[in-house]
RNA sequence: GGCUAGGUAGCUCAGUUGGUUAGAGCACACGACUCAUAAUCGUGGGGUCGGGGGUUCAAAUCCCCCCCUCGCCA
């Protein structure tokens, strides 16, 4: 039995997430371990809420809640969310949680152990008012390009000129609008990735079965430039994991915190202990090459923003330890979801989010969709007519409708049991050796990751079951030879519940009812394909299920294009 | 401006190391069936593969130039 930790790209604490950030990690990650669950691996599947960092205490500060108060509220309206979603974590942590505090600390004692973490002193911005250091983004003033007086302390929206906060004429702090700011010396730690330059670029290049887009946005930071670049992982904040300990090789850190982007992806670990504390588990072997992870496949899922941390900076942390730390086999990334002619705007409240989209439809509807039109090769986008179809076409018309159309018919015909008698001949014969081939392609497909590929093979297997249908003319035959049309329809019952194994990766929930319209608990991979239509025994009871999908009107394709097209209300 | 990825039928996309008349789904037209969520199945029309030049017996596929889109960086 092969062993697969798989891991989503963790979404952050400040608010819901839209379905473009729900493709581009949770959800094709969710498929993964669905799939190898079902191929009766055993899996790990871990995501969590990344907490720290100043846009989280900005908006739990706006929220007048203490931040810490505000992350486990969120975290907790996140969870429920992805459950909604059916996105099957082993465990969804936080980062902010202890086993994440007492690992990060581990990793940069380790780092510094192997003389890959040094002090920078540097100046930046420091507001007396708000008491803290500000970050780029959180100054404002007046663009000294050309004049424009909203102008952030990285960038000015208006001339798009990149700039640096000590440019700004009349630099206030976003946060408190105060102006008494000053240029403070602080000191901070970075993390030498320039040193471990030469061992990644190796590393990388050995991965030829890689997504182009993970490599190529890899190799463009390993040799853009001056190279690789040493990064600071500490801020000045509070909310964090705090730079100074008790152990640590380092002083004068008190009241530093370190950067988000070290601490969250040491949390797919933590997270993994955090699983391991609440049901008693050994995360090592997940995790310790030294104590059984040696023959553990580790898959990585996320959006191609995150592909540096992931190529880059969390290898170095691992390998820069010198600790026999699982590292990733393969990469997974994503470009970005559009929607409707424009990107998905979590500020401006554009597009669709999570809990909206629960609140339209179940979640079988977008999760068909979003991982059909997986954003792989390129930029995909969200349209409400061609989610409408698909979602009619494939999800009610295909495979739906195949379920009632055998239901309906064998329960008019000869009652609700599988019917008993007859045999199967040619007809039967071609169609198990179709869904023989098909079903390896499909399996070929899902190891491969290629999620796309596998929808467009799912949907020809369920065509397969109408194209059987329509020739072998069950209906037809009856009136001539009812015992072999009941021995057609007996085939087509089993196909309902291959069906239901093998879709249930991509729609859970309907497949679940088909299994239970079906009166089975049986879910075994149909490995052999005859075996597999003969499951059902004949006799067997089943029940006509409810309407799998109810089609989506033009009506509410159209009112519910015009509800999101702008400000997302309450 | 530099770099990445793209530009293939009306739409969304496949096209492996260059090789017979460039494929799929949707949409469209016609036909079949009537068990079914007016569903299904079959057949067909439709593309100078962004533009130009080159290599080759042969290029969507390799090389050069240009145009356009997206993203990252400066």
């Amino acid at each position: 039995m092969a062993r697969h930790l798989i891991t989503s790209a963790i979404p952050y604490i400040n608010g819901i997430k839209h379905l473009g950030n729900l493709i581009g990690s949770q959800l094709p990650a969710d498929l993964f371990a669905r799939y190898q669950r079902a191929r009766g691996n055993e899996v790990m599947f871990i995501c969590a809420t990344d907490e720290h960092g100043t846009p989280a205490e900005l908006a739990a500060q706006k929220a007048g809640t203490p931040v810490a108060q505000y992350c486990a509220q969120m975290h907790e309206v996140q969870a429920r969310i992805a459950e909604g979603f059916g996105l099957s974590f082993d465990h969804f942590g936080r980062s902010s949680s202890e086993q994440n505090k007492v690992l990060t600390q581990h990793f940069a004692k380790a780092l510094a152990a192997q003389g890959l973490i040094r002090e920078v002193s540097e100046k930046l911005m420091y507001s007396n008012a708000d008491g803290r250091f500000l970050p780029d983004r959180y100054i404002e003033g007046t663009c000294p390009n050309c004049g424009f007086e909203d102008a952030r302390g990285d960038q000015c929206d208006n001339c798009t000129k990149q700039l640096d906060p000590v440019d700004l004429i009349n630099p206030r702090s976003v946060i408190s609008g105060s102006t008494d700011l000053e240029m403070r010396e602080t000191k901070h730690l970075f993390l030498c990735q320039s040193q471990m330059k030469d061992q990644l670029d190796a590393w990388i290049d050995s991965k030829t079965d890689w997504p182009v887009l993970t490599t190529s946005i890899a190799k463009k930071w390993l040799h853009d430039g001056d190279g690789l670049q040493d990064r600071g992982i500490t801020r000045d904040l509070n909310w964090g994991v705090p730079a100074q300990f008790d152990g640590a090789p380092w002083s004068d850190m008190d009241g530093k915190v370190f950067y988000v982007w070290f601490d969250a992806p040491i949390e797919y670990i933590a997270g993994t202990q955090e699983w391991a504390d609440a049901h008693g588990g050994d995360w090592e072997r997940w995790w310790r090459t030294d104590r059984g992870a040696q023959d553990v496949t580790y898959t990585q899922f996320m959006g191609k923003d995150n592909v540096p941390f992931h190529t880059l900076s969390f290898p170095a942390t691992i390998l820069g330890s010198n600790e026999p730390w699982k590292l990733v086999d393969y990469i997974k990334s994503f470009n970005y979801l559009n929607y409707d002619g424009g990107q998905f705007s979590t500020s401006r409240g554009r597009g669709v989010f999570m809990d909206q989209a629960l609140d339209l439809l179940p979640a079988d509807y977008w999760r068909w969709w979003l991982l059909s039109h997986a954003p792989e090769s390129a930029d995909a986008e969200f349209t409400w007519e061609n989610f409408q179809v698909s979602a009619n076409k494939d999800l009610a018309d295909v495979l739906g409708n195949f379920v009632s159309r055998i239901t309906k018919f064998t329960r008019s015909k000869f009652g609700e049991a599988v019917p008993q008698g007859g045999t199967w001949g040619a007809p039967e014969a071609a169609l198990i050796a179709e869904l023989t081939t098909r079903v390896a392609d499909y399996e070929r497909l899902m190891e491969a990751k290629e999620v796309r590929k596998a929808a467009a093979e799912l949907r020809a297997i369920w065509v397969a079951g109408n194209e059987y249908l329509q020739s072998s003319a069950p209906w037809t035959v009856f009136k001539t030879d009812p015992v072999q049309a009941g021995a057609i329809a007996r085939l087509a019952l089993n196909l309902v519940r291959v069906y239901a194994v093998l879709s249930a990766p991509f729609i859970p929930t309907a497949a679940k009812a088909m299994l239970d319209g079906m009166q089975t608990s049986d879910d075994t991979w149909p490995s052999d394909m005859e075996a597999a239509l003969n499951a059902l025994p004949q006799g067997h009871a089943f029940v006509v299920p409810e309407v799998l999908f109810r089609k989506i009107t033009d009506d509410e394709r159209d009112e519910w294009q015009a509800r999101f097209a702008g400000k997302r209300d309450a």
